[in-house]
DNA sequence: TTAAATGTATCGGACATCCAATATTTATCT
DNA sequence: AGATAAATATTGGATGTCCGATACATTTAA
């Protein structure tokens, strides 16, 4: 994984293709905070560079979708992540559960 | 949150005190790869510049613990790790169920 | 056809992560 | 004591993340 950033973009694309203006907004719902065209632009071309993704313009906007090798580099991902962050995610659950915002209690 | 090593840190030490090598072992274990001192100690220091964690020097070793306010930071870290990545943790284990290492099937 | 709005793009700089290499301190073994 | 090993610590450098500011392109509105 090359990044949290990047995965979450693969994440955000893995259901279908999204512009960039898409992609930090759906970024900015879980974070808080919308990531700046300096930070969300070099990333996607990034992407782009080492084929994760590809992108065609559509008149003012330039639309991302997840290539082959960018799914596979997600399922890859993933399972880094869930090696590495699998119980702690389990334990945040936890914590959020017990400290209040139980949504799903 | 500072960064991923420094929640991860975090969460190693909230189950009672350990030494730099320890914690860098228990970060191993996920990883695959074990963090080097370049790595580990500097971040040590700056939790500890932070009031994050204490430690004290045991013989060769220097031990470190969770301060009052690294627990709150903790639990600031571990609310703010579920909303942004929660739902990308659910859907990676969902990834490793489908892909194999099925030890929990 | 200008003007405004929307989306994309780049630049400079700050900080975090991370390693390789090297040095220092302290304990242990012979 | 002297050598070895374990743990800690620092330095320098590479890369990734991220923002603020600025600029460009395209569409829409006036």
């Amino acid at each position: 994984m090359r990044g949290m950033l990047t995965f979450q973009i693969l994440w955000e694309l893995r259901n279908g293709p999204l512009n960039g203006q898409q992609i930090a907004e759906q970024i900015a719902k879980r974070r808080g905070t919308k990531p700046t065209p300096g930070t969300i632009y070099p990333a996607l071309k990034d992407l782009e560079d080492r084929g994760t993704v590809k992108s065609a313009k559509e008149g003012r906007q330039r639309v991302y979708h997840l290539t082959e090798s960018g799914e596979a580099g997600y399922i890859a991902a993933a399972r880094y992540f869930n090696q590495v962050f699998g119980d702690i995610a389990e334990d945040a659950k936890v914590v959020v559960m017990k400290t209040g915002d139980c949504s799903k209690c």
